[in-house]
DNA sequence: TCCAAATGTAAAGTTTACTTGTCAAAAAGA
DNA sequence: TCTTTTTGACAAGTAAACTTTACATTTGGA
């Protein structure tokens, strides 16, 4: 699974730390989500797009591998 | 956060144990997901939609106390 | 009514998300 | 260039997702 979150914090203008405060997660975290270190929650990954008004598709997508 | 599996699985026609299958995962977990004992990852909700043929937030809904 | 399929639930164990703390390196700004 | 902010990374600990096994209850069809 990708995901581009630092894309759109970019358009966002939004640190690492800054999303974390909004959605109540450690910076570390959001991170290590960033790099693909590990997978978020729905609910976090539902937060996550709910700040940048967008759907959880537009920025976590699957990947062929992850149906295995 | 609240979800709607079990009526898209009414809708589907597909048991629990046939959805887990699809996504990988036991019957256990759709079975405690779906009552609300524990939040699936974003994988697991990715593909849950995916099988579905929905958006993830047309599932998975964020209450106002998840921003807590 | 009887049987089988489907669902709810629970316990114990494993894996992984997430936290806190810390440090180094990169980027950005003065 | 010097300083501050931001990011990447790692380690140890906690919380929660997920597994397997097992059994009781509900539901639906013959």
């Amino acid at each position: 699974m990708k995901n581009t979150i630092k894309v759109e914090r970019a358009k966002h203008d939004l640190t690492q730390a800054a999303l974390a405060e909004k959605v109540n997660v450690s910076r570390q975290t959001i991170n290590s989500i960033e790099i693909g270190k590990f997978i978020p929650s729905s609910l976090l990954a539902l937060k996550i797009a709910a700040i940048f008004n967008v759907a959880v598709e537009d920025i976590f997508t699957l990947e062929k591998d992850d149906w295995k």
